[in-house]
DNA sequence: AACGGGTGCAACCGCGAATCC
DNA sequence: GGGATTCGCGGTTGCACCCGT
């Protein structure tokens, strides 16, 4: 027994809106409104299903709706709020007059997300990858860390292989050592050894784990075949790259979590205050939401903003 | 000029929640 | 109260367009 079909598939028109269709639906609703999206195309004289026509309506046809490029600042949002609320576009979409989920979600996933890894940043958790990586060391059993650790990139792999043909990391121009130390286990120092290929996380207390980044990473006596493939003449692979790369991007994890913790607390409470307004029919222009987002702006992507500070053209190299 | 891969966007699908009767 | 219906959401797909070869 499935759920009962919208509408009965045979009489339907499906693909392309054409602009007569766009007018017949926009002049209905205009009379009519959108009561009962069943009724519309029948009384529109339309051969579409209601859920087309909804679609076709919240998604292009109103009125409100702003086309065109995203701005800096609704890019700083998306992100911002993606770190809080996930996939949830139509949340996200509430915070961007104009814009609807189906524009969020597809600016995330053809633009966004790819920047974001362009930056050694996962999308998924808004962490750095090497970020990640030390979590999965430090969390778990040696003898699980590398099968663990070696699948978790293969899921980065391909992306990162992907963005990094784009940009060639400097090696020299990054600074992996970190000023600030403490004693915090989940603290540590990262450095490089260029010449051994190694990245080694010294968390202060007499422990040091070694990633050997030019034959694979390296816990204990294990190791994995990850970047084996890709080196070209003694520069790094690209995966390679990307974790020296990336390691520039923050020295030390567990202050920048905590820090990112605490934004994260700070935005719920904002987004959960205004679901709140929301349902007393107060939501409004959600002008109060955006106050407060611009107030934040300077931290919206919750790791270090200097990352933020590349330029997409920065991403582009024409070397490789 | 033709082709193929990549990209961006519009539209569809399926599910769960909300509402109606 | 419970089944039927409608709505809204997030994931996915299809296709037109662009660009490099």
């Amino acid at each position: 027994m499935g759920r009962i079909p919208c509408c009965e598939k045979e009489n339907v028109k499906r693909g392309q809106w054409t602009p007569e269709e766009d007018n017949k639906l926009a002049s209905y609703i205009a009379q009519h409104g959108t009561r009962n999206w069943r009724l519309i195309p029948k009384n529109a004289g339309l051969q579409r299903c209601g859920k087309s026509c909804r679609l076709r309506w919240t998604n292009y046809l109103r009125p409100d709706l702003k086309h065109g490029q995203f701005s800096d600042a609704e890019e700083h949002i998306i992100v911002k709020f993606h770190s809080v609320l996930g996939n949830r576009w139509s949340l996200i979409a509430a915070q961007l007059p104009g814009r609807t989920d189906n524009d969020v979600k597809n600016y995330w996933n053809t633009k966004l997300k790819k920047k974001l890894s362009g930056m050694g940043i996962d999308p998924v958790t808004h962490k750095p990858f090497s970020h990640l990586m030390a979590e999965i060391t430090t969390t778990l059993n040696p003898p699980q860390v590398s099968h663990l650790a070696e699948a978790a990139l293969g899921c980065f792999k391909d992306e990162m292989l992907h963005l990094l043909t784009k940009k060639r990391v400097d090696l020299n121009q990054i600074n992996f050592s970190s000023p600030n130390h403490n004693h915090n286990p989940n603290n540590f120092n990262q450095t490089v050894d260029n010449e051994a290929g190694k990245m080694k996380l010294d968390y202060g207390n007499g422990i040091m784990k070694l990633w050997d980044m030019g034959n694979g990473f390296s816990y204990g006596s294990s190791s994995s075949s990850f970047g084996n493939d890709e080196r070209n003449e003694g520069s790094a692979s690209p995966a390679v790259a990307a974790w020296r790369g990336h390691g520039g991007i923050r020295t030390s994890v567990a202050e920048t979590a905590a820090v990112e913790e605490e934004e994260r607390r700070k935005l719920k409470g904002e987004v959960m205050e205004q679901e709140e307004i929301g349902s007393e029919g107060g939501r409004g222009d959600g002008m109060m939401m955006r106050r407060q987002h611009d107030q934040h702006q300077q931290h919206a992507f919750n790791v270090d903003n200097d990352l933020w500070d590349l330029q997409a053209d920065d991403l582009i190299n024409h070397m490789v």
